[in-house]
DNA sequence: AACAGGGGCAACCGCTTGCCG
DNA sequence: TCGGCAAGCGGTTGCCCCTGT
């Protein structure tokens, strides 16, 4: 069955021939594809127009890169489909030179294999049961030991790694409705652990004092006492401070993303939304629901005393200040592999300026299911 | 050397989306 | 507003090649 726009003519199928591509190429690099049912008639190829567009995007472009994905590539895929599913269009676009039928066939031959060997889930990067089982057999003291759930992708191998990460995005990509866990946060997670600096490139401040102390913080002077947290891209040597205070960002890679509302990046309601969420996730106070609708915060007390946050978007509207965290099968995004370390990936800033934009449409009274508008919008 | 099985990848199928008259 | 068309996209298929027996 032919595809409808040359379901009237007799069109060749199956493999391209070196002759074919060339009448393809010849043609394309000299007139263009402005209307691919016309290409080849024009080209002289007894093909239909939607197999020329296939052929020509997936491997006649001059610009594929083609050949075998590194090791950055790779860790790119994966952290971008722990957060969006299988959009592979969108996964592509993060990769340079690779089209998304490759991505995808990467992923499928390759890639959901690795994962399944570590003990995860390919479509959710959570916990297999199996896997899970084992996880939890124990007395569950120590969350991050032997965890394959702090798997960081690094070279394709996994890696039990003892948890840096002081900040978590997690996205439940089909999840149904999910339960939250509101635990009173321990005595111990006082203010004192809330500066963070992160050797894979991220940092979250609460005392500015403290963080002043880092070299090369971004210590905000208006930052009184408020959360501060700072991105560092060291693939682009850039880094960008968010002061949840203010609700405004500096700086760096969050101003050459596309379509962002203001110039630092980040749009006031995102701003806000961010502040009271991180507020929340702080200080564990009462939050308004609405402002951060559709979004829960747990986090979990890591071993040498960091604070790992998680930002659930979710169907409730759920502030949880503490307690460990639940694994009720939501992706998790580990943002300092996101977007600094040795783990970094080209993974941009973009990805999560959507995701925050949405959040700060929440606090416009969006109405619309906070996890299905934070995919779709990445 | 021959064959079977599996993996990888190119191409196809069909649904969705966006544009335009 | 609606319908037609083209492009975009993700899932699936099938061929080719490699490897093990």
């Amino acid at each position: 069955m032919g595809h409808h726009c040359c379901s009237k003519q007799m069109v060749k199928r199956g493999l391209w021939s070196p002759e074919e591509d060339e009448k393809l190429v010849k043609y394309i690099t000299t007139h263009g594809h402005s209307c691919w049912s016309a290409v080849p008639k024009h080209a002289g190829l007894q093909r239909c127009g939607k197999s020329c567009r296939l052929r020509w995007i997936n491997y006649l472009r001059p610009d594929l890169k083609r050949g075998t994905f590194s090791d950055h590539e790779e860790r790119t895929i994966i952290d971008v489909h722990r957060i969006l599913g299988n959009r592979w269009a969108q996964i592509a676009k993060h990769l340079p030179g690779r089209t998304d039928n490759e991505v995808k066939n990467f992923w499928n031959s390759c890639i959901k294999k690795k994962l399944i060997a570590q003990g995860l889930d390919p479509k959710t990067h959570n916990l297999l049961p199996a896997s899970r089982s084992l996880l939890h057999g124990g007395n569950g003291a120590n969350p991050s030991s032997n965890n394959p759930a702090q798997f960081h992708s690094n070279g394709g191998a996994a890696v039990v790694s003892v948890a840096t990460t002081p900040f978590t995005i997690s996205s439940p990509t089909k999840a149904a409705a999910y339960d939250t866990v509101t635990v009173t946060p321990p005595p111990e997670m006082a203010p004192t652990m809330y500066d963070v600096p992160n050797p894979n490139g991220m940092l979250m401040g609460h005392d500015q004092a403290a963080a002043a102390a880092i070299p090369g913080y971004p210590y905000h002077p208006d930052n009184s006492g408020g959360v501060l947290m700072s991105f560092r891209d060291q693939n682009a040597g850039l880094q960008t401070s968010m002061d949840f205070v203010n609700g405004s960002s500096s700086s760096s890679s969050m101003d050459h993303a596309a379509g962002m509302p203001n110039g630092n990046g980040f749009s006031q309601g995102m701003g806000a939304a961010f502040m009271d969420l991180t507020a929340g996730m702080w200080t564990t106070a009462a939050v308004d629901s609405a402002m951060c609708a559709g979004m829960e915060v747990v986090q979990p007390l890591l071993p040498q005393g960091l604070l790992q946050g998680e930002v659930v978007v979710g169907r409730q509207a759920v502030m949880n200040g503490g307690g460990a965290v639940a694994d009720k099968g939501m992706d998790m995004m580990d943002v300092s592999s996101v977007y600094g370390g040795a783990g970094a990936t080209t993974f941009d800033l973009e990805l999560m300026e959507s995701c925050a934009l949405f959040c700060g449409s929440g606090v416009g009274g969006s109405t619309g299911n906070a996890m299905e508008q934070l995919q779709w919008d990445c």
